[in-house]
DNA sequence: GCAAAAAAACGAAAGAATTCGTATTTTTTG
DNA sequence: CAAAAAATACGAATTCTTTCGTTTTTTTGC
């Protein structure tokens, strides 16, 4: 069985992704809403976006009704491990003590969310 | 005062930043050789992108020498924090969170890295 | 001093990513 | 049902990235 492997998002098409996490299954028109809010950007160039996503095998597309609905391939977890992995080896030498540091000096963090990294913390030591 | 914004280095070129951090300033020979250890990459390949890249101020590059000498124009740190925090705006909708649970799921981080980690959440909450 | 080597400058080709105009198809509505 | 609206398909222009061949300049070794 050979599955080709999808390639990385590009920007554009990460906007798009973030989009469909965000909203779920949706039509291109819904897409192109949101990301006007991001940007002025042309109908067809949010559906061209999408149909090359859908050959990449980035969207799975539902054409059924004529309106086709869209949806990411993969979830956003998986996605998301991807980039984060990748951003890792390219910029930080694959020291995710580093990138941690760098992404928890670039936010303010809630006491909150840092009690429930702990937790996190907690998990991974105790395995 | 003008001073036009640094724009995110490309793909090619977070190779080349990455190559000089751990280098330090170098000549064009010198991050060539690197490079392919990397991926096969001709020098005047390298020496191109280095001179867009000085274009673009993410190099400096000291002329005095007939071999020119370049290094970053911005530090690790900064460079690091913008990656970062765009890769946060644009996959994890700003959830610092979201992304530091990613990057401990993604690879295996050593006890002694998580204790750093710890003592790291507990200069954040302290302050 | 001169040929060879090394470095830089330049231009342009090849490849991707992004954008959008136009044509075609399907649905909606009056 | 006919016209307008909405959606998709298609192709092509544009812009950005990456690569490299050729030319020019400077240094080095004999």
């Amino acid at each position: 069985m050979v599955r080709k492997k999808v390639p990385q998002p590009t920007d554009r098409e990460l906007t798009i992704l973030r989009i469909l996490w965000d909203l779920g299954p949706s039509t291109v028109r819904q897409v192109n809403e949101a990301m006007n809010k991001d940007r002025a950007t042309g109908y067809t160039t949010t559906l061209k976006l999408m149909q090359i996503m859908t050959e990449k095998r980035l969207l799975v597309r539902d054409e059924s009704q004529w309106k086709h609905i869209y949806k990411p391939a993969m979830s956003e977890e998986r996605t998301q491990k991807q980039l984060v992995g990748d951003l890792l080896e390219r910029a930080f030498s694959g020291s995710a003590e580093k990138l941690v540091m760098r992404a928890l000096s670039t936010r303010k963090v809630s006491a909150k969310e840092l009690a429930r990294i702990r937790k996190m913390l907690d998990e991974f030591e105790g395995k």
